[in-house]
DNA sequence: AATGTTATGTTATATTATATCATCATTTAA
DNA sequence: TTAAATGATGATATAATATAACATAACATT
């Protein structure tokens, strides 16, 4: 509630957003809408315009970051965002690693103001292999 | 054929490719999957593997661009491209402006270092209003 | 010609996302 | 306190995007 007084534009967190924030904060890796729903079966929710309303909400919210190189949402590394972040995907473990530094979306407005483009989002996402993976690659199922 | 003298490790272009490819350079707009299929229905080709068998070949030649935002292709502004580029996207008029600057891939790829993750792709992509579009706004349905 | 390789064709299906309309809950205002 | 308005949810269907799997064809090499 102090969260909807402080940011009184931003939608408020329902029932089921609530659900599927908690479910993506727990596993803490990007999920497809489909895998939440999976998940949140449990709970009643059997459809999927029903997981997407709550992703939507909780995107808007600053909760949660849509991937789209992925078609998969995580939830944020800090408990909420504000603006916009560069986020490297490990394509083998799926971790996720966020950049809130302001360099580098500073640097895109700039140009694209010098194009005299009006920026309403942003989308920064590497994809590579984390250090873990590349130590430890996959353990191949047919390594004969 | 220079081209594949000169870069022995990419994809050669065939005809499906070829067919793709003209069709995406004579729109210069980001057209779908599905929407490259219409357009290439009259040569023949019905099915959709057909078309993202030719785009991922494109894609792999650097000829195209795949918006992950758009889930769209769109061929390139320079005639190939080499390394990430970053690409302001009008969510109107769908027109595209290509960055080709080093700057911020140089950022990320610096970042990603320090956090020990080796990057494998790059996707840069802005959605907004370009400076026509702004003038001129969609002209509204139902504007009464 | 036999073989291997790459490209293409064909069918089916998987995955991701939205539209539509009915119902329920909550707030607002008369 | 109800009626109206608004916002959230539920339910069903379907649209849009993408790939799997396997057959055939084209081409090069031997």
């Amino acid at each position: 509630m102090a969260d909807r007084e402080k940011h009184p534009n931003t939608p408020r967190i329902t029932k089921n957003a609530r659900l599927v924030l908690d479910i993506l904060r727990q596993v803490g890796q990007p999920l497809t809408a489909y895998e939440v729903l999976d998940r949140i079966r449990p709970q009643g929710i059997t459809a999927p315009t029903t997981v997407y309303r709550a992703l939507e909400r909780l995107v808007e919210c600053g909760l949660i970051h849509r991937l789209e190189t992925l078609n998969a949402f995580v939830s944020c590394g800090r408990e909420e965002v504000h603006g916009p972040s560069a986020i490297a995907i490990c394509t083998d473990c799926h971790g996720v690693i966020e950049m809130q530094n302001d360099a580098v979306p500073g640097y895109l407005y700039g140009w694209a103001e010098t194009k005299d483009f009006t920026v309403t989002s942003l989308t920064i996402e590497i994809l590579g292999q984390c250090s873990q993976c590349r130590i430890k690659p996959e353990p191949n199922v047919d390594s004969e």
